[in-house]
DNA sequence: GTTACGCCTGCGC
DNA sequence: TTCTGACTGATTCGG
DNA sequence: CCGAATCAGTCAGAAGCGCAGGCGTAAC
């Protein structure tokens, strides 16, 4: 199939608002796909490369050679070319690989750089993603959607799941089972500002699991063969030694677990985030082994040497020595898990009836230090790649009245509006404003429109990409907490910032101050 | 010839 | 990670 | 009874922070 036809598509698709137009134009173009290739094709259609890293971001498509006028590109070609693209490295790489891009892009018509650059930058905003793609899928193999959703949430693998569907239909899909091995989507939560509020979702009785703050692992054991996936289901196994250590202990010949990875502190307190991520996102260190057995003393002795050593917390088991258990309810789940699993490594968890009791629970994590809780229906399956109301997390937030300091345009949708605040907390002693990041989180169209005229009368110098303002509008904040920064000049960022509204009972003289800042940095408690 | 630093990408939240 | 807005299908409301 | 209004679920897209690691280059 040539490329230009996957480029009009997206055109098309772009172009319309209607979910199902999009997926009926969709499922043409996955129909009219040669069968070998879907993998790369599907994956295109809905703005993915199958090649998760190829070294080409956005600044490596800053300055692109004019475009062809005629399109010769295939499907096929493209997968070919930036698959060598993604493989080049070592001295010199760059300049091969810009060489290489040059080459593509020039040999594509603007239609086809249009799509090239989505593809590339992650973000094809043509208004269809995976979500659609599987309902287009289900549309051009004439299979019930159900069927391919519930394959590809399985299966982790949208590329294979389209190409089993269009080739084998629904019995190629049924074929997709859980398998011990490959990781599949996980359960995701929905968010509530209160206790309450969770609870009227998930209903009562519910479970209340402490929220650490870390980042989510599902570990697969088949024998001695042990697997580490993060959420986005890459495998990170070889990092975390102590987590493959922890598992093979393990009294089960086959298991599936989903829980949490966390640095703690001397007294068993939670690192901040930041020193977790930092240990988590490390390839080599003082006790990778390449996720062989890791003997408990090799592990002390790491810690004792300064290497933070993560420790996992398990919350869901989603298969155990040959069944699957992800259709069962939570609370089955929970109880075979703590069959397996030394307490000591599960998430603690309180049952309650009330709100009272969970409100409890959730004042106990957070004097813990832990991050909020998560509120559970003890009753709901394992929706694998869902964010359904079964889950419900509840965190502390904090707010804090800021000044604006600067306004950068939007882009996309927000197109011709002053949209990215830059925030800042008044400094006593100077009567200066210091930075603590941006956000564009918490505004409406309504509140883009106003800010928009506000700053542009406010403005002391309009850039084209930001507009600097006299800093003199308050506004509220809520945020998660604060992280140490090297950017920002008071060593220190918002975590999650985002608008509440704007405080025009306030002056900037009124806001909030750095110390304030500095005091939810040093206690990491309730501001 | 090293070392230090900056830019870029990718990914955790 | 947070949040808003658009679209859809289902349910309820009102003439 | 039927069309209109409302609700809940999903999806897409607006962008934030820090950190690790690869590569290139300027400084020593």
């Amino acid at each position: 199939m040539r490329f230009v036809e996957l480029a009009a598509t997206s055109a098309a698709v772009g172009a319309t608002s209607g979910r199902r137009a999009k997926v009926e134009l969709l499922a043409a173009a996955l129909r009219s796909l040669d069968p070998d290739e879907v993998p790369a094709g599907a994956g295109y259609l809905a703005g993915e490369l199958r090649q998760r890293q190829t070294g080409v971001g956005w600044a490596s498509l800053r300055d692109l050679p004019p475009p062809a006028a005629e399109p010769t590109l295939t499907v096929g070609g493209v997968d070919a070319a930036i698959e060598e693209i993604a493989a080049v490295g070592g001295a010199g790489s760059q300049a091969r690989r810009r060489e290489l891009v040059g080459q593509l892009f020039a040999a594509a018509t603007a239609d086809e750089q249009r799509l090239l650059v989505g593809l590339f930058r992650g973000e094809l905003r043509q208004g269809a993603q995976a979500g659609l793609l599987t309902e287009a899928v289900a549309r051009a193999a004439d299979v019930p959607v159900a069927a391919v959703r519930r394959a590809l949430l399985l299966a982790g693998d949208l590329r294979a799941v389209a190409v089993a569907a269009l080739s084998g239909g629904a019995a190629a899909l049924a074929g997709f089972g859980l398998q011990v091995g490959r990781p599949l989507a996980p359960m995701l939560a929905q968010s509530a500002p209160t206790v309450d509020e969770a609870l009227t979702a998930t209903g009562v009785p519910a479970v209340v699991d402490v929220k650490l703050d870390g980042i989510r692992i599902q570990v697969h054991r088949s024998g001695q063969d042990i697997a580490v996936f993060t959420r986005s289901l890459d495998d990170i196994t070889g990092r975390l030694p102590e987590v493959v250590a922890a598992v093979r202990a393990l009294p089960a010949r086959e298991l599936v677990l989903d829980g949490e990875a966390i640095g703690l502190d001397a007294e068993g307190r939670p690192l901040p985030f930041q020193e977790t991520s930092s240990r988590a996102a490390r390839r080599t260190t003082a006790s990778t082994t390449g996720g062989a057995p890791v003997a408990p003393a090799v592990l002390a002795a790491a810690e004792r040497a300064g290497e933070t050593v993560l420790t996992p917390y398990f919350f869901d088991l989603l298969h155990l020595d040959g069944v699957d258990l992800i259709d069962l309810p939570g609370r089955e789940r929970w109880a075979a898990l703590a069959r397996v699993v030394d307490p000591t490594l599960l998430v603690g968890r309180v049952e309650v009836d009330d709100p009272e009791q969970a409100g409890a629970a959730f004042a106990a994590a957070v004097d813990a230090g832990q991050e909020g809780v998560v509120i559970k229906d003890p009753a709901a399956p394992y929706d694998a790649g869902r964010r359904g109301a079964a889950w419900v997390k509840v965190k502390p937030r904090h707010t804090l009245d800021l000044v604006v300091l600067a306004v950068e345009w939007g882009s996309g949708r927000r197109q011709g509006w002053l949209s990215n605040l830059h925030l800042g907390a008044r400094d006593p002693r100077t009567g200066e404003f210091v930075m603590l990041g941006k956000t564009f989180k918490g505004l409406t169209d309504e509140l883009l429109r106003w800010q928009t005229e506000r700053f542009l009368g406010l403005a002391v110098e309009k850039g084209d990409w930001v507009v600097r303002v006299r800093p003199e509008q308050v506004v509220e904040i809520a945020f998660d907490g604060v992280q140490t920064s090297s950017r920002y000049p008071g060593g220190m960022a918002l975590r999650f910032a985002r608008v509440i509204r704007y405080r025009d009972d306030k002056t900037a003289a009124e806001a909030d101050t750095i110390d304030a800042v500095r005091a939810i940095h040093a206690g990491r408690v309730t501001g």
